[in-house]
DNA sequence: TCTAAACTCTATACCAACAATAGAGTCAAG
DNA sequence: CTTGACTCTATTGTTGGTATAGAGTTTAGA
């Protein structure tokens, strides 16, 4: 299977499956005649896999270490649990960042109404007074 | 005032300094014989306004709009209050993106428990099933 | 006056995960 | 045999800086 069909079976697109390959998260079993990818069934699954991870933000070092570890079945699988934890951790502290901010935002777009020249304008007054950064 | 003056009243480094010069947002009003940026004290309070800003995440094209706003007193300021809504509406979607993908990891951090095997590992089998993504 | 330290300059590479393009080569059908 | 579809590598751009390298400038002290 040439890269063109991967990616239409994956609804992946040819560049990031270049990228994926570059970066050493799949092989091409081998090449063509004519130096073309050539990829075997497995790695439909194995792209899936890192969709499914890259959907979830996990990095690519990330689901490097996932493929690597999944090579290895009868080790204990605390990495992963660790692995996940601190990703949810990541992302919640990534949502009370956004929500403080979605705040600050809301505050400061309250400080104008519509029809005020810029002159009036609360929001760049607000944004040019000191100390409240 | 030369760079590092500037830098350590405002508490920015001196490469974000030099950043913002390239962009436009700000301007050394001349250059020493030595050719040093020299700063006269209003760029204080510009760069505090930049940094305000850029806590509240806008970016730097939308500074800059800011910026020329404020140099046209008079005009409606209606810009500036839809660049604060769209942003916030921006700012909402992130958040309601990440509390998906939260859901979803915490989700999968239920399917597996402490101490066993990559091989029993619930995650892993989670991530490599399909038609879940 | 000389020198060493502190400061500044430009230019470049790096971060992440691709997307977009250039310019070239390959392959299949008509 | 040509045309169009496909693929290749390599480079650039995205965002807002950070971190160098290698060079020049300024200032204070000996």
């Amino acid at each position: 299977m040439k890269i063109g069909e991967l990616a239409k079976r994956t609804n992946c697109t040819i560049q990031s499956i270049r990228h994926y390959d570059k970066e050493g998260l799949i092989n091409a079993s081998a090449r063509s005649e004519g130096n073309f990818r050539l990829y075997d069934k497995r790695t439909i699954d194995r792209l899936m896999f890192i969709k499914h991870c890259r959907s979830l933000d996990l990095s690519i070092i990330e689901i490097c270490e996932l493929l690597q570890l999944s090579d290895s079945p009868d080790e204990r699988c605390d990495d992963i649990n660790r692995m996940i934890d601190s990703h949810v951790i990541e992302v919640e502290q990534r949502i009370s960042d956004l929500q403080g901010l979605r705040k600050q935002l809301k505050s400061l777009r309250n400080s104008c109404s519509d029809h005020r020249t810029v002159k009036q304008c609360g929001i760049l007054s607000n944004l040019s007074s000191h100390g409240n950064v």
